[in-house]
Order: C-alpha cells, then sequence, then structure tokens
RNA sequence: GCCAAAGUGGCUCAGGGGCAGAGCAGCUCACUCGUAAUGAGCAGGUCCUCGGUUCGAAUCCGAGCUUUGGCUCCA
C-alpha cells in the first residue's frame, strides 16, 4: 500500500514537473506570453498560458520538441525560499503569478522552482533534475480554454492538456486506453449499432430512439416497471406541461428559469415545460387528505422533463436537453424515514448490480450554506442516509456542504468496464417542497403534519444510463439487454422455409430474432451480424433442416454445430432469466 | 455562455479560386455458396446557412447554426 502511494507521489512528480518543463517550452516560443497554473492530474498534466495568439496541433509538435530538448540538457530544478517583495519583482511582468502570490497566506513559506532559464513560483516539491523525465513517456494531448482559476467572470486562458508517464511502456498503455475509450465512445456506437440518433435541424439535444435503441430501452424499461411494482412502488403518469403558479410555487421559476424552455401563452397564462416531475407529483398527492395510515406512500414515473442545457454542455446522450428520468417520490413519516431510505438504496443497488455493475461506491453530501429546513430534520435525514450506507457495507465519502439547498443525498457512482466512474442513482431529501406546497397528513392524534418526501433516481435519466450502458458493453449487450439477440443465416434458398420456421419458432418463444435473406454469401451475413454485435447467430444449412438443428455462432466467435434447436431455446431462455453476458 | 477546431452523398473520408471525387452502404442483374466482405452495372451531392470579395467561390473573407475537445453550469 506504502509503495503504491509512493509510486503515484512520484507519479505526481513527474507530472508536475513535467508542466514546468512545458511553461519553459511555451516562454521559448512565446517570450511575452503570461503564464497562470500547471498542476498534475489524474493520468498527466495541464498548464494555461495567456497567449498572444491561439495555438494549432503544429504548434503542439513545436512544443513537443522544444520540451524533448529541454529534458535532454538534464536540468536541476532548484528549490528556493524567497521573502514576498523578492518573489513581487520575480514575477514583476507575470500578473497571474503576482495574483497568486498575493493569496498565499501571510506566515506561510514563498518558495520558487528553477530550472535552466525557466522559474516558477510553485510549492514542489519536483523531481531532481530533468534527467529524471523521460522524453518518450509523455504526449501533449489537445488544447482547450478555461478561466482563470475558473471563474466565469474571469479571462479566458489557453490550457494544454498533456499525459506522463514514468516509462514509455506506460504511456503507451495509456495511449491505449484513450484508443479503447474511443471505440466504445456511445455516439460512434450509436450510429454504427443504429441505436438513435440526434439532429441539429430539428433541435440539439433531442434523442430520437431508432427501432433497435427502442428495443434496449424497453427491456430497460419493462425491468424497472417489473421491479417497482415487486417493490411497493406504485405508477403515475402526468403531463409534459404546466401553468407557471406550479413553478412559482415550487421555486424553480425563482432558481432556474434561464434553465427552463421559455413559456408558451395559452388562454392568457404562461405555460411551461416540466424541467422536473416533483410538482406533478405533489398534485396527485394533494388531490386527497392523507392519514398517516396511508403512508409511505411510492410514486414512480418515468417522466421525461425538459432542460435548456447551454449550448456548450451538450454531449451525445450524457447531456441533452429532452430527457427520461426513472423518477419516484416517497411521502413518509418522520418514523418510516429509517426504513425507507434503507430500502430505497438495496432496491438501487439491486437494479444497478442487475444491469452489470458491480463496483459501487456511495457520495453522501451534507446540509449546504444556502439551505431551507430545520436542522434537527436535516441532522437526523443525514444520519438515515448514513446509517443505510453502512448497513450496505458500502464505501463512501462524504462531501461536507454539498447537498441541495433544499436536502441532504447519496449518490451512487458506479465504475463501468474500463474503471471509469459514472454518478447513476441519487437519493435525495426534500425539505422545500413540503413546505412551499405546505403537504400535510394526519397523525394518529389527529394533528396536521409535514411528511417527509424523499426524490429518488435509480438509474438517474434513461438516456444518460443508456449511454453509460453501451459504453460498459462497448455495444455488446447481454443477451437479455440485446436489441437483436439472434440472427438467422440461411446458407442457400434451398433452406428458407426452415429458416422461416426456426424464427417463427424462436419469435413465439418472446425472443428477438431476424433473419437474413438478402442474396449475400453466408461469409458476409455472418460479418453483417458480428457488425451489429448480436450475441448469437444460427446458421441453417441443409445439414440443420434435415435434422432439425441449428449451428450456434457465438458472439464470441465460438461455434457449436448440430444443436437442437429445443436445447438453443432452452439455452437462450436460460442466459435471458439469469441476465449471464456471454 | 466562453476559448479553440471542424462541417463535402446514408456512413468514413480525399480534394480545393475554373466539369464534384473514392470506398462502404443503397438499387438492379448474375452467382446458391458451410463460419468475418462474390462479381458487374446503376443511382445518389444547394460541398452547413446567409452575406461579401472575384469574370468565376465548395475553396478566400465576415456573420450565424451545429458538432467536437475543454472551461463554466448541471435543481
Amino acid at each position: 500500500m506504502a509503495d503504491k502511494a509512493n509510486a503515484q507521489d512520484r507519479l505526481d512528480m513527474i507530472r508536475h514537473s513535467m508542466a514546468h518543463v512545458m511553461a519553459e517550452a511555451v516562454l521559448e516560443m512565446f517570450p511575452g506570453a503570461q503564464i497562470a497554473i500547471g498542476p498534475s492530474i489524474e493520468d498527466g498534466f495541464y498548464y494555461d498560458f495567456d497567449l498572444p495568439r491561439p495555438l494549432t496541433t503544429d504548434d503542439l509538435d513545436e512544443i513537443t520538441e522544444r520540451m524533448k530538448n529541454i529534458i535532454s540538457q538534464d536540468k536541476a530544478f532548484e528549490r528556493k525560499v524567497v521573502t514576498r517583495d523578492e518573489a513581487r519583482a520575480l514575477f514583476a511582468d507575470q500578473k497571474y503569478k503576482l495574483e497568486l502570490l498575493e493569496a498565499i497566506p501571510e506566515g506561510e513559506e514563498v518558495s520558487i522552482y528553477n530550472q535552466g532559464g525557466f522559474t516558477d513560483l510553485c510549492r514542489g516539491p519536483h523531481v531532481k533534475s530533468t534527467k529524471e523525465l523521460n522524453k518518450d513517456s509523455f504526449k501533449l494531448l489537445s488544447i482547450a480554454g478555461a478561466y482563470w482559476r475558473g471563474k466565469e467572470s474571469n479571462p479566458m486562458l489557453t490550457r494544454i492538456y498533456g499525459t506522463a508517464w514514468s516509462n514509455p511502456k506506460e504511456l503507451r498503455l495509456y495511449l491505449d486506453h484513450l484508443e479503447d475509450i474511443k471505440k466504445r465512445d456511445h455516439r460512434k456506437l450509436g450510429q454504427d449499432l443504429d441505436l438513435f440518433s440526434l439532429h441539429e435541424e430539428a433541435g440539439p439535444g433531442l434523442v430520437y430512439w431508432h427501432p433497435r435503441g427502442a428495443r434496449i430501452r424497453l427491456a430497460i424499461e419493462n425491468f424497472w416497471r417489473e421491479e417497482h411494482y415487486k417493490n411497493g412502488y406504485e405508477m403515475v403518469y402526468t403531463p409534459h406541461v404546466g401553468k407557471a403558479w406550479l413553478w412559482e410555487t415550487s421555486g424553480h421559476l425563482g432558481f432556474y428559469k434561464e434553465s427552463m424552455y421559455p413559456p408558451m401563452k395559452m388562454d392568457s397564462t404562461d405555460y411551461y415545460a416540466k424541467p422536473m416531475n416533483c410538482p406533478f407529483h405533489i398534485m396527485i398527492y394533494q388531490d386527497t387528505k392523507h392519514s398517516y395510515k396511508d403512508l409511505p406512500l411510492r410514486w414512480c414515473e418515468l417522466g421525461t422533463v425538459y432542460r435548456y442545457e447551454k449550448a456548450g454542455s451538450l454531449h451525445g446522450l450524457m447531456r441533452v436537453r429532452g430527457f427520461t428520468q426513472d423518477d419516484a417520490h416517497i411521502f413518509c413519516t418522520p418514523e418510516q424515514m429509517d426504513a425507507e431510505i434503507l430500502e430505497v438504496l438495496r432496491f438501487s443497488l439491486y437494479m444497478l448490480r442487475s444491469f452489470g455493475f458491480s463496483e459501487i461506491k456511495a457520495y453522501l453530501s451534507t446540509r449546504p450554506e444556502k439551505s431551507v429546513g430545520e436542522q434537527e430534520r436535516w441532522d437526523a435525514a443525514t444520519e438515515a442516509l448514513r446509517k443505510a450506507i453502512e448497513n450496505e457495507g458500502l464505501s463512501y465519502e462524504v462531501d461536507e456542504g454539498g447537498g441541495a439547498f433544499y436536502g441532504p443525498k447519496i449518490d451512487l457512482k458506479i465504475k463501468d468496464a474500463i474503471g471509469r466512474e459514472w454518478q447513476l442513482s441519487t437519493v435525495q431529501f426534500d425539505f422545500n417542497l413540503p413546505e412551499r406546497f405546505k403537504l400535510t397528513f394526519t397523525d394518529s392524534d389527529g394533528s396536521e403534519k409535514r411528511p417527509y418526501m424523499i426524490h429518488r433516481a435509480l438509474l438517474g435519466s434513461i438516456e444518460r444510463f443508456f449511454g453509460v450502458l453501451v459504453e460498459h458493453y462497448a455495444g455488446a449487450f447481454p443477451p437479455w439487454l440485446a436489441p437483436e439477440q439472434v440472427r438467422l443465416v440461411p446458407v442457400t434458398d434451398q433452406v428458407t422455409d426452415y429458416a422461416k420456421a426456426v424464427e417463427a419458432r424462436l419469435r413465439k418463444e418472446g425472443f428477438r430474432v431476424s433473419c437474413d435473406f438478402s442474396s449475400e454469401r453466408m461469409n458476409a451475413k455472418i460479418r453483417a451480424s458480428q457488425m451489429m454485435k448480436n450475441p448469437y447467430c444460427l446458421i441453417l444449412g441443409e445439414k440443420e433442416r434435415d435434422a432439425g438443428t441449428v449451428s450456434v455462432r457465438y458472439r464470441t466467435g465460438k461455434q457449436v454445430n448440430g444443436v437442437p434447436l429445443e436445447d438453443f431455446i432452452a439455452e437462450l431462455h436460460d442466459a435471458v432469466d439469469k441476465k449471464t453476458q456471454i
């Protein structure tokens, strides 16, 4: 464990030193450039510059060459503690450095690092000399814009991202990993596998589900609905638009107006497309008086919402303007809270695991400064969340003050097949809406009380979840989710009737099956099925027809010939029921 | 919204001030084939949109839209 930590420290040091080397190279090219911040980050480093002109990819090549040159010069990284005045003089023409200098708390040591001709205000640590860096184990990756100190109101600087490793082999592995990420990209696979599309002319950030994508979505939704009924939820359906009154009462118009679709005027009233489902579920709650005996109420809906996300932040299915939340609201008494939270978390884990995500981590977010609700309620709710996480034995981190203004929450993040983290489930308390809508229930002593409201989404949004699934499986969905579970390949026209019979039989069993009757050769048909990543391909020729069998070609390339049709059906049922991956 | 790059047939891309190109996919015809691409032919484009420069613009310039990589944001 200590070795691992040391290795990581060492890598951080290499990356941070690499950032300094890059800054030196950039200053060589642009002597008047302003330099800002250049830390090590996960997998690499970056440095922010204020440059006289935009950079091109050719510039990256030149910077790379200059960096290699600097590295081969064996320059020592020398640390020196200086007074504030000395530092001010040193960085007199570096306005960002001066600003950083002023931000260092009084009494704290000010250190600088120098390698050859380049000096940077820096806490360190660094490697001893550039000879500890390897000129073949780094690569500059991209140019991007970034606000100075991450503030939108600040000027935009030019950021250069790079990756750096201890040796060329590690770099190679990392670049392969980047290639893998590209191959799994849900936008590319979505097109190649004919799953979904987006249409700029019809509205950015709005998703069109193609038949193959829709089949997967249906498989997800059917499972979701079944499990929700099994877990004591009721399904509701609510409208897609609502009068301004609803959003004024909920507070959304006050807080999030700029990210709501603009209003439609009708009968001199504004109607808004819904950015959330909660107020609608509340309308149902308020339709009748509630007794403590009715609670808990668990209402779920695959509710499609619209949010006007900023143009620059749209990204495939991961960030869209119209999406379907797998939403539910639980109304319960304070006494029921602990048990409800526990159940929600357990259910959530069950769902995520069913889709093949086994590595799950929890994040508990507590009360932020700007927030509403009584402190005792926050404390009790936060404790309930914590107890639930511990009860499930999940590893978790606490994000102090990271909760929403209306309540504490648990987020669950999963790790996908190549180790990337995605946030999917969220369980949030809401102390705001019950208050705003004045929700009540009649308790056993006849008094009117406010119910607790828990808001939760297990998959997050169907669109985003689908995107994550595509990348997790790299498009090769397990049989229970695959849009086309079985592709039939008749070898010649002589076996068309047999192929049709097998297709009808499999369809009757409820399987998603299709038959390739094109005039292509068998090889081409097999290839076509492989390209679509179908889990099973059945080769049907005269031998199979005469024996009533099928020859199974698995997605993996494995083949089993002469399988009786009924045996294959049993095998497929088994795979689908157990949600096994092949 | 901000910084930068890109936008050429359904897809992947070449070209680039003077006739709009290829491969794949599609269609037609022939082939009836045993585990990842049979062959031949045909069709298909307002070169993102609008404006400007020019005898002439897909190409150069400007604006807009969209996408991509980031930043900011994400109830």
